[in-house]
DNA sequence: GTGGTCTAGACCACG
DNA sequence: GTGGTCTAGACCACG
């Protein structure tokens, strides 16, 4: 391989690097030893760890040595983007998914999951506080979400809210929520329920849809 | 009630662990530095913490010391939650969420980002292998959420095609995939890129729901 | 400068690339000669120079030399990503900009250009073929530009329409527009036009945002 | 019809220059070839160039050839309105479109691009010198315009700056800006960014509704 | 003759 | 002893 020395030796380490050689120690050897190994010069080593080092693959340590650079798990890497999601976006998704679970919620809930949200709905038009107010219309969404039965659609509404527990400011603007917008949220949720009870699940979909356009409106105004 | 410093120390533990005194290191001091610390015998500080191991608060390794068991985050809960999910609910996620997500890209994806997604179909009809179709397929799809340009929906796709990759068998069928299905798939995929070629986010959500239906019968059969 | 001579260099070549030294002939001088100037090994000016290759700045042709790469100015950077918008988007900006242009010309408008709007709805209304409709249409929004006689504003919405005409397909949907919806169009077009007769400018703000409202609807269904 | 042979070549240039034939280079064939390919003498191909050069269509340099004159693009044309807007008009417009692009970027923008902002903020309030002040103030709204991901809106945003840039004289009284109205634009700013954090639109929108305000009383005092 | 690549050595700051 | 930088030379493919 006289030609692209440096690519083929590249091409080497990514193959080297993927396959865990060096995982259990973290490191790769000296530049000189690598350099040896190859039969190349420093300088042509160097320019084949570059790539490595751009890609953040590994990272070196003047006086130290070459070390692997543990990749974030997928998990990882979601959850940092999940971090740092707009208002507008976190709303966006809870408008495609909320009404498809309500209608799911309808065909699928048992009486007893369906007496829940409606236990859900009932504390929260009672409770006189805000802040109680908001624990039970969170209580009243995710109880529907329970009510799909499908396992995957609640996670990822535990998930939407982990998102709106960690990004206080998502809800920030409710608190200038009046007593009148409180009243709306609840008439909302009485229809919700009653297109629930009633096993409607296009119905459930459509005033599911109506309140997250209501909830659009107290957020964002008219954009 | 000298028989209950025990029981004193062990709470002095639970709120220091609580606080995270020893979260950045992971550890905590050896067991003489603790019964120093609190001036009591080695065996009285051993009581203390018997209960905070008992609940996997804490563990211990012989000639190592002792170490905070950090609990697992809410989304790695969720994360280990969607790790045996049913392909029955993976589907119906994605009967939910996809089909939506087909019409926001008709009317917010750049002109280049429906150039890639068009780019994804071609290769993937032009493809001999099934293995090759699949990335390619992927790929497809993965573009589509790309072009709503809401990075939590593009996130939450990225879930999924982990869980998918995680659980293999849950496009077993696949595997049984024949020449004629994949010719489906591809004028599938070609209607889908047409509707969002014309910016027709009705049509693009409809064709997106026809091609998951397809997809459905050709994992459970018609049921 | 014994330290870090490839980033002097850099800097050097960069002022004098600003500067416009080498604008003329279009090309630098060979890294030999450059390396001699700087008194450095050519290893070390290739160095230098990587930096300036990977931001776009210049490029090098192997066997004929190092060449000044043009920059594109302001306007075209701009009329890049203009061709490349998305409906939603443009729809976005539209919605910002047209309402408070309604404003605007209720107070700024002369007699004859309100009667020049008029003249654009009726023969909108009037027009048998949608080809037609659509050209009046344009030109009664066009017409409330000019009203508001502010040639930043007028120009503008050149520039939208501008958009538009390059991308055929924001306008796609319209083919499948029916005869209700145009009647619809008419309605809000003599609302508008009414507001302004009166010289109401907060009516006229509000009908056209109602009427980009009802297009947005008419375009996207209800994202 | 002899005579009329320099009529059918022109006919056929025009075309063929219509056709974009010559586009690319930007320069048309000799006279001598164009004659040959025509079978004609060369003082009847110089007659039927004589309507183009006089239309503008082509020119012609003494010793070099003939050279297409490439017509202005549309973009063009608008943006050599843009050059002479009143500064009355500019700032009607930057009244128009930044109080909503702030409301927007209030439930659009991602954590990072708040920081972002916030930065700006901080520099331009921590800057000594007026100009460089003026930076960060530039830098402070152009990031309220990324953070609205309207890349359009960005775009016409960039161009309105280009438009301040090219047209110092619009912004000259700024030069008699005392330490005084500093504070109140570090003052205003903090007011906007505020709002941000909390994602309240309606407050952003009011905020920066009023800093514009201000800044059209430093420009034009009171009128 | 040009840029692209490589060698075999050297000294440096830092750990 | 490690990575970071640099030298002075060489041969290559390509124009």
């Amino acid at each position: 391989m006289p030609k692209r020395v440096a690519v083929e030796i590249e091409r080497s380490l990514r193959e080297r690097l993927a396959s865990g050689e060096w995982a259990s120690t973290g490191r790769l050897p000296t530049e000189r030893r690598l350099a040896a190994h190859y039969g190349v010069a420093r300088n042509t080593l160097r320019k084949a760890i570059e790539g490595l080092v751009r890609e953040g693959k590994i990272f070196r340590h003047v006086g130290r040595g070459i070390f692997v650079n543990r990749e974030p798990s997928p998990i990882e890497q979601i959850f940092h983007v999940l971090r740092d999601v707009s208002p507008a976006d976190l709303l966006a998704v809870r408008q495609i998914v909320e009404p498809q679970a309500a209608a799911l919620a309808a065909s699928h809930a048992s009486r007893a999951q369906i007496e829940a949200i409606a236990e859900a709905h009932r504390m929260g038009c009672e409770s006189g506080e805000i802040a109680l107010f908001e624990q039970w219309d969170a209580e009243f969404h995710q109880r529907i979400f329970a009510a799909t039965r499908n396992e995957l659609l609640f996670a990822i509404h535990r998930l939407l809210s982990l998102i709106r527990q960690q990004n206080a400011w998502i809800d920030l603007k409710r608190e200038s929520f009046g007593e009148e917008q409180r009243r709306n949220y609840c008439r909302s949720h009485a229809r919700i329920l009653e297109a629930l009870r009633r096993r409607d699940d296009v119905a459930a979909e459509r005033e599911m849809r109506l309140h997250l356009e209501e909830t659009r409106q107290a957020l964002f105004g008219r954009h």
